[in-house]
DNA sequence: TTCAATTGTTCCACACCTCGAAACGAAGTG
DNA sequence: CACTTCGTTTCGAGGTGTGGAACAATTGAA
């Protein structure tokens, strides 16, 4: 993501290229040289090394003992906790995502609109072994997910143009890509309550979704149930629809401070 | 943490300074304004502003709307689950964390040692009102906690040194601090395969744990099980120690690929 | 409503910080 | 043994980031 706003050009480029660096590295998957990284992030390799040098001191970044690589540092952790623990929403969501669990036995996501995209804050999978799964902090597509669309529909105008205007990748053949198609279904979604992702996602899957709301009415957030269709289909998805619907009013109401 | 090793110093004194003002921001517990940072970090107010700007551009710092006070941004959760994601060791230690909590319904932690700390990397919590609980990510003393002792006890000699010759802080008035205390118990620790901390890390509370050894047999991570003194005590507690331990060698056993 | 205090934002001269190129030592490979 | 590649170190120099000041906006008290 670029910053693209017509606001004054403050970037540090150093601090730029760092966050590049631990960008590259959370991508490789496992350790990786100095040589590696500098060539991933276009710089060279005593700039990447006084980078490194710099993280490794405060604990950000490990070096891999006996093999001169280096991988992420647990104090990542520690930061990215206390980003994710400043959100009430997740403390007072998670018994209800427990109770969806329990009721249906998928995978029940909890996500908020970021710069533009998904990111899940929290999540309890299924125990089945054919499910959906996805990490923490990851992110994913508005228009294409049941989140995403259970947001969209309930955004102010203004920012849901905003969304709709972009980019409008296919993942799958079953995804909506024209603005047409997405203020169609957002109509359902606004009469229902309710959003659907047939397979738009992930081919396969089957996705409900619906909006969370803070006290002064925006939506912040929503909540989803999702699995295979060959189980999310029929009085099953019916079911968990209403299901869904019903468990995010119960958070809205929790977050406004009425009893559930 | 000051990096105080005699290797030259490649340090970045504006990375330094935007992980000041993270790790500010993450001690802050809500959101701040810049001049409140600026002096967190002992910096100026520009100088601030343009790494707030940075972060903010890439998703790491979150103004918050209405408000001209920034808190962490959820980019940093995914560099959080990256950093954790790497260690095979929390996935493959889930479920035996997962049956020591369902037969003792206490708090199960899985720690790992770092920059001379213990860091928890999974946890699973009591259900009772009265339990021991932290966060992963948060950091902890080694030579006052069980899971610490279990490592410690299990450190080459010279890792095991520059620990105990390092500050030995008083948590409780039961605190080990002194090295020769602390040698006693290791070995001790060492004959009966298990730590225990008696009220040392915080009042009223006891905790078991054992060490978890690599494919190589070195001691990277260790468990625990804790709650309060009034529980863990008499046949529960010997119970408790004896399932620590075995659990430990379980983990230990998948870690190296023996069947458990 | 007015005024003072404080905070956030912007600007610019310049000091010094970070850079890149080059060199060196170590490790790996044929 | 020779060559290649990588990690680490050094240093002169250019340009980046700084700090201080000024300005705009916000807040709170009278």
């Amino acid at each position: 993501m670029t910053d693209t706003s017509s606001s004054p050009d403050y970037r540090i480029a150093v601090l730029d290229r760092s966050i590049d660096l631990l960008e590259a590295m959370a991508h490789a998957g496992g350790p990786v040289g100095v040589t590696e990284l500098s060539r991933a992030i276009s710089s060279t390799k005593s700039a990447t090394f006084r980078i490194l040098a710099t993280l490794e001191a405060r604990g950000y970044v490990r070096r891999v003992p006996d093999s001169g690589k280096y991988q992420l540092g647990l104090n990542l952790v520690h930061l990215g906790q206390s980003a994710l623990g400043r959100i009430d929403l997740r403390t007072i969501a998670r018994p209800v995502l427990e109770d969806l669990h329990r009721r249906f036995n998928e995978t029940v996501n909890l996500g908020v609109l970021s710069g533009g995209r998904i990111v899940y804050v929290d999540m309890v999978e299924s125990q089945h072994g054919l499910r959906m799964a996805a990490q923490v902090g990851a992110h994913d597509n508005v228009h294409s997910t049941a989140i995403g669309k259970a947001i969209l529909a309930n955004l102010p105008e203004g920012q849901r143009e905003s969304v709709l205007e972009g980019p409008l990748p296919a993942l799958t053949e079953k995804t909506l890509t024209t603005k047409e198609d997405l203020l169609k279904d957002i109509e359902r979604i606004q009469v229902s309550g309710f959003s659907r992702d047939r397979g738009e996602n992930e081919h396969g899957a089957s996705c409900f979704g619906a909006p969370i709301f803070d006290a002064r009415g925006n939506v912040t957030a929503a909540i989803s149930v999702s699995g295979p269709d060959t189980r999310l289909n029929g009085e099953m998805a019916e079911d968990v629809a209403v299901a869904v619907r019903i468990a995010a009013q119960d958070i809205t109401d929790r977050l406004a401070g009425r009893d559930g």
